[in-house]
This record gives structure tokens, C-alpha cells and sequence, in this order.
DNA sequence: TATGAATGAGGGTTCATTCAT
DNA sequence: CATGAATGAACCCTCATTCAT
């Protein structure tokens, strides 16, 4: 016979965490309507009632990925932007490096959030922790800026969007090693800065990514 | 038998025209799993069978969506950048008005090309596409920053997303007003030109988007 | 190759019927959560999703069923008791033959109404019809019994009973031969008139099933 | 380990009990194929594997349900008939007496018993249980009318199928108040008497519930 | 030709039943 | 002993796809 592994009794919040874990690397492989439970079941190596049991109906599994990968990410940029009374470009700049970080080291979840269920029954909520996710970056960069939140918005959609391409080429290009020696999700934050900052700066009036910009701070 | 008014027998290419329209409409709406052919052939007035003939299955209507759609934006770029001898940085900034006005204008095939097809069975056909029209940016930043293409990939591919990011945000936001008279793609692109010009233009040691950047040239 | 039957074409009405009658024989067998949609296909020779296209869901299906053998049963009874200006004696004696045919006859469609689904979802329609049912019973007797319908409620709960017992014992013995001649509908409706007339008549204080109940008229 | 409360161990009969009941409550509502394990768990205030230990697989425990309220039934029936020899309509009379009381005080068991149990995998055993009940009856009947057993059969399916008409009635309808002053289940036993007791009578030509039916003893 | 009719296959969900603690 | 955890099997329902008219 094969050494079949046996049934293991799991605690509850560690089955659930298995199962999210699946869910969202599943449903940001192919999207909610493409991913079956069956899949999701198969990659936490369990049984599809386990699924249900922990992770509730498939419109429910899938909004808790959501709050989960929102709720990490938010966390994560905003722990890391810090909300001291240190220089508002400093605190972009680490949200922004927290933010690369995200993206290359969780491309998944960040897929399930801002790729997938941009439509069905998901769209409101969807939509509303995008707003959340850049709002965080229009606060950043309206105290960058010194510009109103509003005029601050469409310049964060820009930036994540140009965050979110960056990070596509570099997940997909094969020599990952052009960057250079440093922290890759660094690297990639300070050439962003060195692409928007000069222009961002002189929309907003300030020294926004000066000249500092290109030879980051350690 | 009764003398019922026979559908109108059309050409091919018009039945086909009408079959591809209903299912971009469909598929940017429902994604591509959540579509159904029901609904598609609903869209288009037509029966299920006729879909079948003119669309072919359904991963080739959606193939034929995607090709569709995509020849027309890099069309659209390349006839707008043009291939003529004039300013590097003046083709960009008119490719990248094209690129805006065929997101704002077409916005349901941008959908299907973009946010539903970025997964799933279609995600390799459309990073091909995708590296077409990054590929077409490139080539006009290698040119207009004087740098070899493999250096100008990464700024392309955050030049694109930038753009697409500003894109969705005008395409989702409400309050579309605020951006100015102009035309809005305009707007949005000498928006784009604005913020990564300088910082382009440091990087490439060059003058594109000098200051007369964010005073666009008409 | 075996000689399958082919696939035909048949009109939605004659497939509904088909569908109809499998789901009415599969619901009084196995009741409705016992019965699956899967052996109401097997049983009609159909797949699965025509049970579906022509049936409705599994509710609606059965809520058809109960409609339309209330239906028929009704009509049946209705018609044969007739709305003359005659005996009510002799209506009564007439619907009640009539019901016994029923009974002996579409023994699937009085056990879907009957005896299963008195829980569940339709609980309230098949008492609905169930009333309906007894209710013309009821309006026979409290003619011919000249007493007000309610007080004849509680007999005719009885009388129908009283024929389903006997119904089923005639079902389920296998000397069904000792009955007569006769149609065994009628002799039964009159062995039960036999039993239940004087009773009534007394009760009433008419005639019903006078002496000549027990030799019923031909 | 923390000192929780363990629950009380109960004697196996005992747990038993509590199973059978909420088992017989439980399927008396839902139906055989509508219950769930969990259900009657829950019901009975147990842990599932608790049902399977006492109560047996699903059959198992139905059909333990069956024959207990079977018995219960059978049982007052016969001691309320008694075995001595005084004369078989009084013995007919308070047999049915007693069956009416089982009927309206048990009104789950006797739910389970006919209504859900009367088709599906118990049909066999649920008729089995019935001839019983039917036989007891036309052993009473075949002694006051004085006609051979296999006579008195239809006669008395007839008389069963009455009752349970009747009861049937009594228990759904809603102005229970209309019967009488006297104990309902006494009222209804006399109701039926009155309706088939004088056409029995004429039938064996003897004197069974003779005008004294009407008036019944007390 | 264009279509209504039909189906094989698969997805979401639950349930009876059994381990491991 | 008593239980929470886990699963194989089945059920309802829909969809992409294809005939027969």
C-alpha cells in the first residue's frame, strides 16, 4: 500500500488559515468564477467539506481572502509609513518600499484583490478596499505634496498603477539579477521614486524625491 | 407550414460583427468564466447555434475578443505615434493620447483585454499582447531617452501601468469633471506626462517632458 | 453497437408530460427530499437537464405534480357527481365511484397528494388542495345529508379515509378476484356505501343509502 | 487540562430513550429522507457519534422508532380491548377509544408512523405494523359480527382507514372545540362508531352498534 | 440556413458516517 | 465515554456543445 497520509485533527484556526491560503492562490490563479472549490480543496490537501467548514460558502471564502489580503496589505504599508511626525516624503517613501514588498512577495493576494472580482458580486466590496488601499497612498502623498487629498487621488491610482507594472515586469522578466544588490523590493521602490519624483514634486511645489531620490537612503 | 418572417439571412462577416460585439460586451461584464454562450448569443440577438458558427467555441470568441481588440489599440497607438521622423518625445506623448482615448472610448474591450483575461487560460496570450504594446512604448522611450531598449523596458512597463492605473481611476470615479476642460484622454495623458516626464527626462539625461510638459502642446 | 435509441425531437408539451409522469410515479414512491432529480430522468428515459428545461426545479416540479393530479382528480369527481338538479344521493354515490376509479387507477397521484410532502415546503398547497378535495366531498354530503358543510367536514375526513383504507387493502391483496363481477371501482364505492350509508342516514336524518344502498343501482 | 464540567454520564437506556425521542420528533417534522443526524442530534443534546452508538445507523434508528411507537400503539389498543369475555362491540368500542387517544396524545409518533413511513424504505415494515393494527381489529370484528375473519378484512381496513381519516382531521384542523365536551379522543371513537356502526350491523345481521351506538355508553 | 431541443460533464453544497483525542 | 474534526458519496443545478428539423 502507499503511505497515504493519515487523517490529521488540525486545530480550527489552522485549518482555516490552510484553506485561505488555497483560496487565494486558486481563485488568483483563475479568478472566482473559474476557480472550484474542488481546486481550492485539492490545493489545502483537503476534503471539500472541510472547505466548507472552515471557510464557509464560496462567495464567503472568497471575501474573507479579500478582508484578509486588504487587511495585510493595509497593515503592512501603514506600519511601515508610520504615522510619527517624521518628514511626510520619508514616510512615503518606507510605504512605498513596504508596498514593493507586498507586491513581489504576495503577488497572489494582491492579484485576488485587485485583478479578480473587479466585477460580480464582489465589485462593491472589491471597490471599496481599493479605495481604502489608495486612499492610504493619497494621504502619503497629499502630506508629501502639500496638496488636497482629492487633487492627491488621481496621482496615487497612477502610482500604484505604475507600481503594480513595474512589479509585473519584474516577476516576469527572467534576469531578475539587473537590478542591482540590494533589496529587490527596494530597488524597485527607488526607481519608481526616481520616475515619478521629480515630476510629483513639481506638481506639488516641493522636494519630493529630489535629488536624494536616485541614491536612496539605507 | 406558416409563412413566419425568416431572419433576416446577413453575411457572414456582419453575423460575425455582431457575435464578437455581444460577447466583448458580455465578457467584460462577467469575465470570461462567468459568461455564459446563452448570454452572449442573447446580447446578440441571435440564436446559440449562430454563435457556434460565426464565434467558433468559446475560448476562441473569447481568442478572437482578445485579438480584436488589442489590434485595435496597438493600431490606434502605432498610427497615432506614427512612424515618421518628427520628435521622439512628441510621438510618445501622441501614442500615449491614443492609448488614453482608446481606454476611455472602448472601455469594454479595454475590460476584456486587461482585468479579465489577466488570468486564466488566456494570461499568456495576453502578456504577449500586453509586451506588444509595452514593446511599441519602449521602443519610442529608447528613442526619445537615447537609451537602448533593454534599459528602457522596465520604464515602459511602468509607464504602461501607470497608465492603466489612471485609466481605471478616471473609468471608476465619479466625479469626471474635475479634470478640465480638455478632452479627457488628453487631459489624462498630458496628466501622465506630467508626473514621470521629469524623472524621465533625469534619467535619460535628455528633455523629454521638459517643462513644457505639463503645459501641454495642443 | 447496442441499438440505443436516438435522440428525439419531441414537442415541449409531450416531454413535459413525459417528465410529469415520471416525477409523479418517483415522488409517491420515494416522497419529495427522497426522490432525486436523477431518477426522475432515468424514469421519464431523459437526461437530466430536460427534466430541468421542461420540469422547472425540483419545487416547482413537484408543486406541478400536486396541481395537476388535485386536478384531475377533482375534475373527475366533479364531473362525474355533475351539478343537475338530480338526487344529491345519487351525485354522492356518483362522485364517490368516480374517486374510488381514481384511486384504484392513478394510485401515484392520490399518494403525492396524500401522503407525502404534508411537511416541508408545501405544506401549505397540499392542504390547500387537500381541503379542496374534502371540501367537494363535504359539499356532496352536506347535500345530501341536509346538514351545513362544517358539520359534514369531520365525515367526509372520515368517508375519505374510510376509502382510502379500503383502497389500499384492495391494492395490496392478491385475491383481488373475491370482489365480483362487477367494476371493482363501483363495487368498492358500494361495499362502502354499505358500510357508512345507514350511518349517515341516520345522522342526517334522510335517506341516504336507504335499503337499496346495499344493492347498488347499475 | 482545564476542569471543564464533563457531561453527565447517563445509563445507555437512558441515553437511549433521549435518542429515540428526538429521533421519533424530529422525523415526525422532517420525513425520513429530510431528517438529519445532526438534527437529531442537536434535538436530542448530544454529539452525533452519541446517536450512532445508542440509536444505530439512520435505518436502524427510524426503523427502532417505528416498532417502538408501534408497539406503544398496538399494546394500548389490545389492553384497552381486553382479552375477556364480555361482549366484542364493547371490546371494538373501547379498542377504538384507545386508538384515538394513542392517535391525538402521540401525534408524532403517529406522524412517524403513517405518514412519513408509509412509502420509502420502510413501506414494507410500516404495512407489516398495519396488518397487526388491521388484524386486531378484524379479529373484534369478525367476533361481533360473526362472520369469518377473512370477511371482516376489508371491513376492517375500512374501519382503520376511517379512523385515520378522522384523526387525521381532528389533529390538523383548527377549531379542535366543535367535537364536544367529553374527551376529544372518546368523541371522535364515538363519531366513527355512529357512522359505520349501524352498516356493519346489517352487514352481519346482528346487533353491533345497534341505536345504542349513537348514544354511546359511558 | 437558422433554430429549438437535447445532453455529457462538471460545480456548489450537504449529509451519513467514522476517526482521533 | 463523549466529542470535534474529517471525509466519500450523492444531490441539485447549469453550461458548453451538438443534433434534427
Amino acid at each position: 500500500m502507499t503511505s497515504e497520509t493519515p487523517r490529521r485533527r488540525l486545530a480550527p484556526e489552522v485549518r482555516r488559515r490552510q484553506v485561505l491560503d488555497a483560496a487565494v492562490a486558486v481563485f488568483s490563479e483563475e479568478g472566482f468564477h473559474g476557480a472550484s472549490m474542488d481546486a481550492v480543496a485539492a490545493r489545502a490537501g483537503v476534503s471539500k467539506p472541510l472547505v466548507y467548514a472552515r471557510g464557509g460558502s464560496k462567495e464567503e471564502l472568497f471575501a474573507a481572502c479579500l478582508r484578509r489580503e486588504a487587511d495585510r496589505l493595509l497593515r503592512s504599508v501603514q506600519s511601515a509609513a508610520g504615522s510619527g511626525d517624521d518628514d511626510p516624503v520619508a514616510r512615503l517613501r518606507r510605504g512605498l518600499r513596504a508596498f514593493f514588498h507586498a507586491l513581489t512577495t504576495r503577488r497572489e493576494g494582491w492579484t485576488v484583490l485587485w485583478r479578480q472580482a473587479s466585477t460580480g458580486p464582489f465589485a462593491g466590496e472589491v471597490d471599496a478596499l481599493r479605495r481604502q488601499i489608495v486612499g492610504e497612498a493619497a494621504d502619503l502623498m497629499a502630506g508629501g505634496l502639500g496638496v488636497p487629498r482629492a487633487v492627491a487621488l488621481p496621482y496615487a491610482h497612477t502610482l500604484v498603477g505604475a507600481a503594480e507594472g513595474l512589479a509585473d515586469w519584474w516577476l516576469t522578466s527572467e534576469d531578475q539579477e539587473t537590478v542591482g544588490g540590494t533589496e529587490p523590493a527596494d530597488a524597485l521602490a527607488d526607481l519608481l521614486v526616481a520616475v515619478v519624483g521629480p515630476g510629483l514634486a513639481a506638481i506639488g511645489g516641493r522636494s519630493l524625491g529630489s535629488s536624494t531620490a536616485v541614491s536612496p537612503e539605507r
